[in-house]
DNA sequence: CCGCACGATATAAACGTTTATATTTCGTGC
DNA sequence: GCACGAAATATAAACGTTTATATCGTGCGG
């Protein structure tokens, strides 16, 4: 007479640790120590629970297990999700580092959760989540800002973490980066050798820090060279292909435009050669691009360009390597890593007129 | 004399059920049922132990609720990473997927979480063990196989799901997906009139179901033309842009080569215009080439693409959207969208010698 | 005024673990 | 032959919820 719900009732419930009691005749405190591993247990007994828990395919509940030690056994990531660019080719590099992450993570106890968030507000706002809440037991976030909330806020809660970037001092905290004046300053050095003097830096809103080191390399290779900088020549925006056209377009229709340009990412990159065609620039003849990749993608562009190769699944590969080590206790100054990208040349980048 | 640990000794333990209790003076249970606004509890009493949690900030422990109540509130999307392609631009369009996705559970009572997947197998393992582990109460995964495993274990457990992507038969279970015939016919049908009798499609790997959808499209529009396909004009392979540049090739090295593309996805598309290039030929005069943009990212290419351009996020809110209905009891019939994706003519795409 | 239904709140059990503590069982030394 | 300690296992409490059930007044019909 009653009605029937198909996984409510007749549904086999999965089997805990008093299944494996009643079927081997242990206590359920004997099974729990023999699944742990723990010395108090002799071998035999182990093996017969082991093997037991084999045969109904048992699997601990964590959420139970949690609920007792404290420990979540999540490593969490803030993954940057930006509708705000409107469908704008962006932040797609993200994918490569969750890829080397999950790798790290790969037979770690440690399951990865993403989280998104969409801008530096929801950012902070989902870190303060994430540890008052006991949501992970580490995480990892990138978009670093010169004065970061989140590493403060972490630092003082004692919480572990790792960063994708670093602030100007980045003492006290483990961290990952590309080392961006270093890349910076080999590209602008490289257009300078080849005779160029006007060169255009695309580059991120000034609050990240890396804006910064890619100012500082800019500038330093001028320098290095005993010529002025053109800091009127440097765009900043949103890193997507849009902003690479427009910046482009506007520093080419200037009084003295760039003869070479020093990018960021792939979308401004291809913005930007974008906006030199509808300038009727070539980048094969008249202006040099340098690119900077994070997914191999310049040697397809029109025309291939050189750039700096970053080993973003490597990167993403430290992280999670390093957010494991952070969470077992390790300090954080030995957890740190600065890349630097390989360069790969692909055209002469001189000046044509030189 | 005792060493201190930080987080463990001083940290003030964060508020539960029983703090409020203590603070308010009611039950364990009145607390319980006050915040979870149940009809039992009288105006004034929740209010009183609302203020009395907003001031300590109560925040429920999620995992305690789950081990009583059964429900995770968990939405767990399998997001496939494939390392495997080796530094190529590869599942990109994936960040407006979870972005769409994340913008729909927004407000929800439901957390997303992410699984990476590396692939099919992996699939089918990953999403077996979130249903017997119970890691989740509803999945969204994508990758759908012409017979997906994960569709008919899923269906068997009577697990709530959704899937981007569907079978040729996509009968009982909610989805969302592109319209993949119709786009493949109609840009077809489009380098037909144009002119072109040579027409390449640049395809997945024939174990998708929409592969299949594409190839049907394909030969399709050669149908309604009168005219016979070009089936050994078919390309396959993982959607990498060294996949299509050496397909485009490939392709072109033929007796009889092509004169139009129709492409899948950006890399490949951009491959095949780096691979035409290779080859002496221009998209500009001498090849047409459209296509299928997940990123919006057509117009920057050189030449700017005819393109079908998906929008994405919208699938992903879909997804999400859909879920939560599904999770609710809503049955799948109704839960099913095939967008057909708009059509953003660059080009004439006439057969330069037409 | 007495029982009774009802509304508001309290008590207690349960979810599946882990772990501190207790108990049992032996072998061993005296 | 007995006390004792160690080894192996069992008992029970705890983690923070939710919820079935119990309790306690209180107003109301009889």
């Amino acid at each position: 007479m009653t009605v029937r719900f198909a996984r409510s009732e007749n549904a086999p419930r999965r089997p805990t640790v008093k299944t494996l009691s009643e079927l081997t005749g242990y206590s359920i405190s004997t099974v729990s120590k023999a699944l742990r591993d723990s010395p108090a247990v002799t071998h035999d007994t182990k093996a017969r629970i082991r093997s037991a828990a084999k045969q109904v395919a048992y699997a601990a509940n964590p959420r139970a297990a949690s609920l007792r030690t404290g420990k979540t056994m999540q490593a969490a990531v803030l993954m940057p999700v930006s509708v705000a660019a409107g469908n704008e080719w962006n932040g797609v590099e993200f994918t490569e580092i969750l890829s080397g992450i999950a790798r790290a993570l790969e037979g770690s106890p440690y399951q990865l959760s993403v989280h998104i968030v969409r801008d530096a507000e929801d950012g902070h706002a989902t870190a303060n989540r994430i540890v008052t809440q006991g949501l992970a037991d580490g995480m990892i976030f990138s978009g670093i800002l010169e004065r970061d909330p989140r590493i403060a806020f972490l630092l003082a809660q004692d919480f572990p973490f790792v960063t994708l970037g670093r602030t100007a001092d980045p003492k006290g905290y483990a961290h990952v980066d590309i080392d961006s004046g270093w890349v910076a300053a080999e590209a602008t050095r490289r257009l300078i050798d080849g005779g160029h003097r006007r060169i255009a830096l695309i580059n991120p809103d000034r609050r990240y820090a890396y804006a910064q080191e890619r100012i500082g390399g800019f500038r330093g290779a001028f320098a290095a060279a005993g010529l002025p900088a053109c800091d009127d020549l440097i765009a900043e925006g949103d890193l997507t292909a849009r902003f690479g056209r427009e910046s482009a377009m506007a520093l080419c229709s200037r009084g003295a435009p760039p003869t070479g340009f020093v990018c960021v990412n792939e979308p401004t990159t291809l913005g930007v050669l974008a906006g030199l065609r509808d300038c009727g620039l070539s980048a094969e003849t008249d202006v040099s691009v340098i690119g900077y990749d994070d997914l191999n993608v310049s040697g397809y562009f029109s025309p291939p360009l050189t750039t700096h190769f970053q080993p973003v699944e490597e990167m993403g590969h430290a992280l999670g390597a390093f957010l494991i080590r952070r969470m077992a206790g390790e300090p954080p100054e030995t957890l740190v890593r600065v890349f630097r990208p390989k360069l790969i040349a692909r055209r002469p980048d001189r000046l044509a007129a030189a």
